[in-house]
DNA sequence: TTTTGATATGTTATGCGTAACATATATGTA
DNA sequence: TACATATATGTTACGCATAACATATCAAAA
């Protein structure tokens, strides 16, 4: 018995609304945060299907411990030796509660302890952008070391927007998650001091925070910088600008501050300033049309991300500049390969999974009290791949001013 | 007072131990999973640093709904008041309770709540692959509908294995989470049932169990597989073949029915057989490599998702072979622009957002007893985009048998 | 003045699993 | 035989916020 649901809507929005055949709306929302994704979506074209089924009635309630022991003829505190194996069962008792269990379907209710005993054995993972392969390797990183220790991770999304993790980490703290691993939107020190003050362990992620007391596991931001610019510099260039992302983020002001240390050191300092502040999302692009119309001309670009790297390449390409031989280009982090399986761009690397596994290793052994006493600030190291987006620049002596 | 910790491993390890001062090592693993993630990480070879500072003293504990009770000189219940804006609470009182909550820092727990009324006002989305991105913006669908609801979500990453999946199945009942938005690993229908018997609400994401009776929220992959071999078929093609995921998920076999549902009406029924089952994401370029030794040789691919159409590509590249121009392919839910500036593939897009929003939709509406009461199927309506790897082929008259 | 309803605050019971303690039997040792 | 130890099971209290109920005051209506 199959109701047909229909479609409606044109061609023009982006989803048809989808109503049921009691002209009850399901809804045709979230248009706008998927235009933004890059989405463009019609009708479709074929008939398309949409039938239901009667629900089957259900109103019995999940059983407790207490209905296995009730079932099995002993205390609760017997059932619960039995599922956690410890003190003395026999076993003959054993088998009893065992098969009460099974018949029940019983699975334990894992919010009673929480709350007694003040531990939830999750942790949360809050990022800036998921959307970003390299935090997707990050949160898997994260994911594995847990699951070792039995642990589950909430991962949640900031967009880069502060309100958005405020909300995120209050919710949390209401949920009297163990430990966060922490990606800051930005360089305050309050977000990761509330968290602390609920005597909650944080490691922060990727970034730092002057002044905040706190383990942090990061890339070697700086040194991957300064290794880029010197692989630029070693090829011939001499006008070079840096597409940065936001002021108020670690790792744009660190590889800012690596690449001014090393064009300082090779003498280049007329570069020290070609600077392009910007954002590690939203229009990306926009500075390094900016930077085109800098004179001298650069003959090679940092992005400081791999979205500002790939809008970058856009921009280049609707300009007719051909990488490497106009313009050299190398970036942070570039796509991994089951995503862009032909690397070209001149990249520095940092170990994602690994970032995210040591991190949340250190927060696990906090947990545990295992961990050093110390404070860490571990570093992780990075590496330089160079691939086809680096070249010599065309006509070095006729751009030298 | 900084101790320096220093770093071990060799260069063909994938990333040196760290250990602290004490000769404790902090851990040095994730080894296997990121060397498949494409990653090669070598000892970086500026001095890397990692300082430690000691951990503040703090034994204080949370405070709870009694502590600001006592502070403010009133009953717990008032407190709640306060907090829920429920009942009556004079301005005096609430003034001195808000005092209160700020001089704490008071942040209530969820967790008596949810004990006492079962409700834990979370949802979690078990899905196969979080490194896909279609899964990402998939998971932020979810995650946007969810918040507007005042719901949060854990995300738990299968990577396709029925054992992972299991694991966090029970782990998922053992939190009492609400509901779940299931991305089955294969087409059994006893995870969905051992869900359902534990009284949680489930919607299933993308795929279909066959015999199970449950909510699902799909794509339509027979149309847009029908519609891309149309799409071949019109350009000339007559020898196509589509390279499939597993045999035991339904996308892959759905996109195969479409593709010989097309094949057959165009009287091209030498090509049913052409279909190639492999992987999702282990060695998806093995079934190109095996597909391009068939003779008479196939003009036209359809890759059944992204991984694969990536693979695919590159095998023809590794064999010289260009496309369009010698071999045409199409493939499902490129990746989104923020990723793949310039997208090339002509592919079938599946409203992955809007996938994810409206299961979450629904599931919700049945946590708030809103939602229909029918069971239902939501086929959601896929769009082909025609791009640069489609041709004619070559010398059809040639090829042709 | 009495009654009614609105306002304001407090008390009690509840959910679930387990640590801590208590009890009881069986087995082993002095 | 007396005492110690191992084995086996049971009882109680606890964590936290809030629904449900109880109580108390005050203003307005009858």
């Amino acid at each position: 018995m199959h109701n047909i649901i229909g479609m409606i809507g044109e061609m023009s929005t982006w989803l048809p609304a989808i109503w049921a055949s009691d002209g009850r709306q399901l809804g045709a929302t979230g248009l706008t945060a998927a235009v933004s994704l890059g989405y463009t979506v019609t009708r479709n074209m074929l008939p398309i299907t949409c039938y239901t089924n009667i629900f089957g009635e259900k109103e019995e309630s999940v059983p407790t411990i207490r209905d296995v022991a009730e079932r099995a003829g002993v205390a609760t505190m017997t059932v619960s030796r039995v599922i956690n194996n410890s003190g003395y069962v026999s076993d003959g008792t054993r088998a009893k509660v065992e098969e009460a269990i099974d018949e029940l379907g019983y699975i334990p209710n894992m919010l009673g302890p929480s709350l007694r005993f003040r531990q939830t054995n999750t942790l949360a993972l809050v990022l800036a952008d998921i959307t970003n392969p390299f935090w997707t390797i990050v949160a898997r990183g994260v994911e594995d070391a847990a699951q070792e220790k039995k642990y589950s991770v909430i991962l949640c999304n900031t967009d880069e927007n502060l309100k958005k993790q405020d909300q995120y980490v209050t919710m949390l703290l209401k949920r009297r998650i163990d430990g966060i691993l922490f990606v800051p939107a930005d360089d305050r020190v309050e977000s990761v001091e509330l968290i602390q003050q609920q005597n909650v362990d944080v490691v922060v992620l990727d970034r730092c925070i002057a002044g905040a007391d706190v383990d942090v596991v990061r890339g070697d931001s700086f040194g991957s910088a300064y290794k880029l610019t010197q692989h630029l510099i070693e090829l011939g260039h001499e006008n070079i600008a840096i597409l940065s992302g936001p002021r108020n983020i670690f790792t744009s002001t660190e590889r800012v501050t690596g690449f001014r240390q090393a064009v300082t050191e090779a003498g280049l300092e007329h570069n020290f300033d070609n600077v392009y502040w910007g954002s590690f999302r939203q229009n990306p692009g926009d500075s390094a049309r900016q930077a085109l119309q800098s004179s001298p001309q650069y003959t090679a670009f940092i992005a400081v991300n791999n979205f500002i790297a790939y809008s970058a390449l856009q921009v280049f390409a609707q300009e007719g500049l051909q990488v490497p031989a106009d313009i050299s280009l190398v970036t942070f982090d570039d796509f991994p390969a089951s995503i862009n399986p032909k690397p070209f761009l001149t990249e520095a690397v940092q170990p994602a999974y690994e970032m995210g596994f040591q991190a949340a290793q250190l927060l696990l052994a906090h947990l545990q009290n295992e961990g050093p006493e110390d404070r860490q600030e571990i570093v992780l190291p990075t590496e330089i791949l160079v691939r086809e987006s680096t070249a010599a620049p065309k006509s070095a002596a006729i751009i030298k001013m």
